[in-house]
DNA sequence: TAGATTGTTAATCGATTAACAATC
DNA sequence: TAGATTGTTAATCGATTAACAATC
């Protein structure tokens, strides 16, 4: 039935860009702006017209020829789309340095997802608080998980434990792993996993850089 | 002449696999192989052989038909295309919990990143300390920024100084951005950046755990 | 109306995958 | 040798871009 998931799919680089159209709607908003035409974010963002259109189109927005689209109504179809209305809940595991970081981002409210507590198995770390946010034993994961039907855990975790932090989400019901270690992680097929591999990103900067990329 | 840049260009998606296979190589390496085929990698790493093949050819490696390739030389051709024998200097501009984190964390050493200083605005942050690397009043970026001549800048500043903190990176020669901010940020077209989005990556995230991509 | 803009179909481009000859 | 594997050319697939009719 794998085919039902792709019924109206969106490409992942339209879905990426789908936030900055956004970001730029509530700028123009701010300003006073009530509707916004394709030419317009084109020229603020540096992309083509005809793909804006395109991805704008994914959220089922219509537009009004020569006049663009209502701000008001494009943006709650961005919104809706992108399910910023309901959030998410989430656990972390790896309260280190990035797992800290990743607590005390307070933007990711904005975009849904609430990150309720972290767990590390360094005592030193537990029973500490980051952002409001408790810091618990890694034994109490499976447990809280379950309870709470916990859906996506954040893997911030160092190299090594990757992949047996990933196994302790698994076992206790976690359908989506969001992977900010270095390391790939094996799961089974019905589990996803997204997977910010700065080092990656990193070379990637670096051979744009030499000019050869 | 910028179809100079273009010579041997490897696809960004090979690029970013590429440090994927190379840890896989460390650890068969460690455990004492000497010689790897495509298809071994496939079935550790769930790609199929003839991507493996090709992306490793960008490194310009030869493998034997029925052996594989010498995973020590497949290694050093992997370190020397990836620039990871020599070190790139950076400096980070905004050290609140996400710039910590990058500062603190240790692996980018291994992959030629050296990030040598911080800088903020925030009294309370500078003249302090993280993972031995000083953090300086942003007042002092410009003059050692050219001084050392560094290129790379690390943008870890919040959304609202994203822009004016790019600027003055590029004020002071800074020739690639890796940006963590959750904004575009405009800069020039001689000017490379990677933003790492983390908001439009759990949104993807998201929407594959919904099945909908 | 004329012209800017939307929405959609067709063409292009680039990355992935398939097919297969060469090799050890 | 036979069979596994490399390296390369061709086919496929998906995203981007171009072309253009419809609309206000």
């Amino acid at each position: 039935m794998a085919f039902l998931n792709n019924i109206n799919a969106v490409p992942e680089p339209s879905l990426r860009r789908l936030p900055l159209y956004r970001d730029y709607l509530l700028k123009v908003k701010s300003e006073g702006g009530l509707f916004i035409s394709c030419t317009q974010i084109s020229s603020a963002l540096g992309l083509i017209a005809v793909q804006i259109r395109k991805d704008l189109a994914f959220t089922g927005i219509v537009g009004k020829p020569k006049v663009g689209y209502d701000i008001d109504e494009l943006l709650s179809a961005l919104d809706n789309y992108l399910g910023l209305n309901n959030t998410t809940e989430a656990f972390l595991i790896g309260a280190g340095n990035l797992g800290a970081a990743l607590l005390s981002y307070d933007g990711f409210e904005a975009c849904g997802l609430h990150i309720i507590a972290a767990f590390d198995n360094d005592p030193s770390k537990t029973s500490r608080e980051i952002n409001k946010k408790k810091i618990m034993p890694v034994e109490k994961f499976q447990n809280l998980t379950k309870r709470m039907k916990i859906n996506i855990g954040i893997l911030a975790v160092p190299a090594e434990e990757a992949q047996s932090s990933a196994d302790l989400m698994i076992n206790a019901g976690i359908k989506a792993i969001w992977n900010f270690t270095s390391v790939k992680i094996s799961v089974p097929d019905d589990i996803v996993v997204q997977h910010e591999n700065f080092a990656a990103s990193f070379l990637v900067l670096s051979k744009k850089l030499k000019g050869l990329l």
